[in-house]
DNA sequence: TATGAATGAGCATTCATTCAT
DNA sequence: CATGAATGAATGCTCATTCAT
């Protein structure tokens, strides 16, 4: 019995993640509007109403979306190794991180998710208490500790974390607006970033 | 007759803000699709068909968003006066004037354009042509002109504009995506990041 | 007053024939439904509104032509000279005279009607008994006249008038459905109906 | 496989055809353009959508019964059987043909496909090609031979054509018109016109 | 479970008609 | 009278959802 149902419960992860890759493709493509439950069916290779067996209704599609989102989070980070290493190779490493993250999740993923939080309050709150918040509580501590340890200069901690993180997440958005340089040298940016923040673009005292 | 028409105009140009207005604000309420003509139509204080007199369809209430943003958008900047004054203080005003652009023109819009931008390819490359590039295309030449005088680091200016630019958009993301430190705190902003950017977290030489 | 009166009479006349000359035009190139007031109205130079200060709706525009159709129509047709002449001349005539009186009217006219009248029976009836029934009845006569005289061969009046009227008819729809024969040849036609209908296809007895 | 593929097609057949009954009901009752999709689909008793299943739109339910009407035409018609029989015989045959014809597909469905016609270039285009042409060919053929053979009187085949179609055409039309007669009577025409036809009305040596 | 035909609520859009100017 | 902007009822069509097979 718990040999068939762990098989069962298999099978059925199975079919979600063929349906939310499908949903992922076709909403990114089509916008979560426009993208038809036929749309999504015939990417999965499924029948419509197979669909419906997997999730309540369209919108437990994005609330799917989200779930795989949440799951994969890994919310370590390691701030906790903050005091081993030097300062500028854990930021480097984080912003990296944060970078592959998203690339590993795919681009998509976010053109969808960050599209439809625009527009739908209720899943905003949903996404801001399951992600960012935890995420941002962290960073807020690992801030917080760099003040006090007078390894980085004096700053609030909360506006700290959202500069830094929207310094990422600006990028995400202007090349999922179509940025092609953004597209053919996203790798330079993480370095890139990481000098500007921890250095500024003044020349002098902080160059190594 | 000239007396006439330039009324007449006046009218067509007061009607279609009104609807425009209207729009923003449904269709950041409820996004672009779920909100229906008849909402915008209410909330303008119209009937349904009117708007079909100003406008071609639904979507062109997006365009005509659009429009009204590119009408307004300044792309002088003042660059020119780059050679001038401390460039702390440049830096700073020109943070502190994106900042109040969109202020002025309302979160809301963002907040729609935003979201439909990234599901809609063809009004997304308008945008790109219309706004964004053209704001890059000086942005980088301000940049180049800063680095070769030596004012600023050497960086690649392509890098640098998104870099900036998308520290901005970061925070305005976050702040649309229900963040309510960065509400309240908007404020302090630019000064923090105009900061950072220039003078990194890091302590020492930079100081003032 | 009187004399003002005149003049005014005058004036709506010609306003309605202008109005009903552009709505047989639109109506022929589109069809009646998809034909808008707009369009009628644009075609005859005239605002929308002022068309209705002349006909009650748009359905009055076809009943509008239907009275300029039973104003023109003469039944004279001098069925009453039936005794003077020759058969074959009368009939040819009276061939040649319904022909004309479509050319006249102008084929649009009767795409315009037929089309309108094969679906709605209100303006069926209104049509049969303004302008079918009272020419059926003439015609009766005349056939029955010709065939009491043993001019013509014993033969019900009714189907006689049909088939003979239906014969023009039939032309006439066979053109309006776009036969090109029709159109280029469309002279020869009158002769060559009256010689089928008077001595049949069989070569023999009834030749001159 | 192949027996539940052929059963879906008989399934997807026969509800096509009964929304295309349903169809020409409700266009001939209330014209095309006045008639819903809504009542189309109360007729057959089914779902407005899911005469979308089956047609692409409400142009194409006309399209439908043009097909159709194709697929029941037998062009075959005999014509080849000319040299065998007497002459009145195959005319005689040929009109009852015809007139078999109409009332086998329904008046209704003629009400609906020439209203519509007369209005829609581009269907009449096609209804030219599909249906007429065709038809005309072959009778041309057929009265060509006759003459050659001088069974008839020389005459023009594409005239000839024309009028007997027209002949048969206009009876229609005036029958659709609402002609109380005509449907009485209805079953006395075929031998009338064939009467008129060959021998002429004017009494003499065309008698048998 | 999987299917996909059927459903019908919902919406964008059109356009005849009205009426203030 | 003429105008044409405003109106809102009417309708074609879409598509999420259901359910019999």
């Amino acid at each position: 019995m718990t040999q068939i149902d762990a098989i069962q419960e298999q099978l059925i992860a199975a079919r979600r993640s063929q349906i939310l890759d499908a949903a992922t493709k076709v909403f990114a493509a089509k916008g979560f509007h426009r993208a038809t439950i036929k749309d999504v069916a015939k990417t999965a290779g499924i029948a419509d109403g197979t669909i419906y067996n997997y999730f309540k209704n369209k919108t437990a599609l994005i609330l799917g979306l989200l779930d795989r989102l949440n799951e994969t989070e890994d919310r370590a980070m390691n701030f906790e190794q903050v005091n081993k290493g030097d300062l500028q190779e854990q930021m480097r490493s984080y912003i990296h991180h944060r970078f592959e993250k998203v690339e590993a999740q795919g681009f998509d993923l976010f053109q969808v998710l960050i599209s439809e939080l625009l527009v739908d309050a209720e899943l905003r709150e949903l996404y801001y208490q399951q992600i960012i918040k935890p995420t941002y509580t962290l960073a807020e501590t690992f801030f917080g500790q760099l003040t006090a340890e007078e390894r980085i200069k004096s700053m609030d901690p909360v506006l700290a974390t959202r500069i830094i993180s929207g310094a990422v997440l600006g990028l995400i958005l202007q090349r999922l607006l179509g940025d092609a340089d953004l597209q053919s040298r996203w790798n330079e940016l993480p370095d890139a970033i990481t000098e500007i923040i921890l250095k500024g673009l003044i020349p002098g005292g902080n160059n190594e």
